[in-house]
Formats: C-alpha cells, sequence, structure tokens
DNA sequence: TGTACATCAGTGAACGCGCGTTCACTGATGTAC
DNA sequence: TGTACATCAGTGAACGCGCGTTCACTGATGTAC
C-alpha cells in the first residue's frame, strides 16, 4: 500500500491518470445529468466528460450504459428502501404505515430523475439480480408494515391486497405529484404532498 | 368536389401524391411505433416511413416531433376520458367509483405505451391548450364519481382529498402493473388487475 | 364550361449533430522473486 | 530492497448510425372569373 493516503481518498494532482474512484464518480456525475436534463436527457459521453474522463472510460467499470443506469437504479432502490426502513420506527402500525407513507412521496419528489429512473424498465436490466433484489427488499419494508413480520414466510401466498393498496396509493400519488398535476413551479408538488397527502391517507384502510 | 369520392375516402391508387388523411394515418403510425419500441423509441422519421411518406411530410401537419407527439397524447387522454364516462352508467356511487377504476386500469394496460406517453411532460407540451383540456377533463369525470356535481364550481376550493385517493391509488396500480411489478410475461399485468384490483380497491374508503 | 393561378401537401437530398462503442495504445500499480 | 513483468485503468481518435429539421422543388387541388 501506498504511503500517500492520498492516492485513494483525493487524488494527489488535479487530473491523475488513475482516478481512485471513478465508478462512483461516474454514477454521481450520471445522476446530476439525469436530474438536470431528466431520464430522456442522459448521455454516456456527457457523463464521462463531467466526471473528467474519455467517453471510453466508463466501459472498464460498467458494461455499457444500460449497465451504468442499472447500477445508478439499484442504488436508487437501496436508499429508497433505507428511507422506508428510517420510517418504520414508530410504534403503533398506524403510524408506521402512514410514516412510511410520507417517506415514500418524499424521496420521490426529493430524487424525481432517480425515482423516475428506477421504473425504466426499457432503460435498465430489469433481470439485474442486485437491481431485483433492491426492488425487493424496498416493498418487503413497506409489506411488513402492513401486514407485519408474519408475512415473512409464503409472501405471495397470502393476502397482498393491502400492502398492495398501500404501495398504489403513495406510488400514484407520488408519481401524480412528479408528472405536474399539482404544479409545475418551484416546490409546488412538496407543498401540495405536504397539504393533501395526510388526507389522502386517510382514505386508504388496511 | 371531384365526383371520385375515392380521392377522399381511399387513395384512388396505391401511391397518390396527396395522402389525403396523413394527419391520422401519421398519428396511428407513431401509435404503433411507441406501442412497439417503447415512448423511448420514438422516432419521427420511423413514422413517416410506415405512413408512407418523406421525412419531411409530417413537418405539413405537426409543428415538430413534440407536436406530433403532443397531438397523439392529447387523442389518449380524450379516449381515456371516454373511457371513464362509459364507466359512470352504473346507479349507485359506490358502483361506478369501482368501475371507474377498473376502467382506469384496463386502459392503461390495454394502451399501455399511449397511456405512459399522456405523462411525459418532458416529451410533450403540457401547456398545449387541448392537451390540458383534455386531461383536466378526464380528471373532471373521476372527481365527479367520487365527490358529485356538487364540486362542479369552486374545483380547487373543496375538498380534493377523496379524489385524489381514488386517483392515486388506481395511477399507482395501474403504473406498477406497466412496469412490471406483477410479472412481466405477457398477460400477468392483466391477470394481476383482475385478481388484485377489486380487492385493492376494497381498501379505499371515499 | 374553361382557364389562370394561388395554395396546399407532398418529395428527396442534404446538413449537422451527438451518440455508444471499438480500437490500439500507454501510463500507473502491485506482485513475485 | 530492487527489478521484471502482468495487470489494471486510463487515453483519444475514429467509426458508423439514425436522428430532426431545412431547403428548393413540384404535383395536385380548388377557386375566381
Amino acid at each position: 500500500m501506498s504511503d500517500d493516503l492520498n492516492s485513494v481518498n483525493m487524488p494527489s494532482s488535479e487530473r491523475a491518470y488513475h482516478h481512485g474512484a471513478l465508478r462512483e464518480a461516474l454514477l454521481e456525475a450520471a445522476e446530476a445529468v439525469i436530474a438536470e436534463r431528466g431520464v430522456d436527457g442522459f448521455s454516456l459521453r456527457e457523463t464521462a466528460r463531467r466526471a473528467g474522463v474519455s467517453p471510453a472510460a466508463p466501459g472498464h467499470h460498467f458494461k455499457d450504459a444500460r449497465g451504468l443506469l442499472t447500477a445508478l437504479a439499484t442504488a436508487g432502490f437501496r436508499e429508497f428502501g433505507d428511507a422506508l426502513a428510517a420510517a418504520s420506527l414508530a410504534q403503533d402500525r398506524d403510524a408506521r404505515i402512514r410514516a412510511q407513507g410520507l417517506a415514500y412521496v418524499r424521496f420521490a419528489l426529493a430524487n424525481r430523475a432517480k425515482f423516475d429512473l428506477m421504473w425504466r424498465k426499457t432503460l435498465i436490466d430489469g433481470a439485474d439480480p442486485d437491481f431485483t433484489e433492491a426492488g425487493n427488499r424496498a416493498f418487503r419494508i413497506l409489506d411488513e408494515a402492513v401486514r407485519g413480520d408474519a408475512s415473512a414466510g409464503e409472501c405471495w401466498e397470502a393476502d397482498m391486497a393491502p400492502s398492495i393498496a398501500a404501495w398504489s396509493i403513495v406510488h400514484g400519488f407520488a408519481r401524480l405529484a412528479i408528472d405536474g398535476v399539482f404544479g409545475t413551479e418551484e416546490g409546488a408538488a412538496e407543498r401540495a404532498a405536504d397539504a393533501l397527502l395526510p388526507r389522502v391517507l386517510d382514505h386508504l384502510r388496511v
């Protein structure tokens, strides 16, 4: 191992030949690109440009553009799952469900482009094991809040309706908000979520 | 008017110089393209190719690609509104709401690409008056089923929560189904909708 | 009914663009001895 | 500790592609007289 710690933590020169953490830098750059231009505006070349590397460099870390987007969507589902898990701390069941609903929509609005990407099965490899695992985990957290840990066993055998109902209502609300139904001005979606979502959730009985 | 009725109803030759109904033909071709390749796979050239005209021809009927997609999304919202209106015939309120929910999801699954397009504000002109009018009408039909005609007046002043709740749950369910959550095999989404949606709607209280 | 002419709705070639990926390469790293 | 060498992680030029749009044009239509 090198004595120079900078070689790992921080590029010792502004333009080192070996980046050190290019994979992560590319994921960050890709997220910035889609946050700015929308998922449709993604480009591998632009991502490489922002990370300060040549257009061929991503090929050493991801199979291709789809591979990079799949990795980004997977990271998104992991953070999403974390956000839902953090909302599970409330004591009674109703409070947990409501807290997760708020967390669901807040994550979607705070990470619009990434959330959008997470569901774009045409752009990512939906069969990737890491991706499906991260997605399943997120749903499992939501499912456990609704049905309790009892469902841990025969997951799809049991009655999914309550969980799917909860999932649908928050997912639908999040999508409508992102897609501008509550206004397209800065902050309009967030204000609508704050004002409307708690009362919308009053109409969910699970 | 020409004596030859074919000049309007049917091109008299296989390759007439004037198409006669190119606008409609382009919309149909565009729908076929996105149904086959997904919304992301849309291309104006491919659409012109399928309609059997040169790549410049669409320019005489639509300002640009965005204009064509906006027209297609507008047509989509009109059909969507018609489908919801047709589901409003049931007598009691609960039956109407359930019927509209089923109609909502069925339309989405039967017209996946078009439904997808209808919410892709980055690809269409969301400020187009025809488009917004068609979208508002669809929501109004749903809103009237939930809240009754009494809401006709001060629309956004009254309590929107019940309508937004109903909208969210069916919209979310439709999106999850389209995005492959209930399986990606042929017909999996439709089967899930048939089996699950009625029970999911049991958890909506409006 | 015939004719002149404006307008409409097409053509097809061309432009320039940014894209994803490939290729032969090279600088940096780290390991075996 | 020093050295040879395999491997890793970059470069940057190039390829070929399909795209949306523009352009000068022309064939067909329909209307005024």
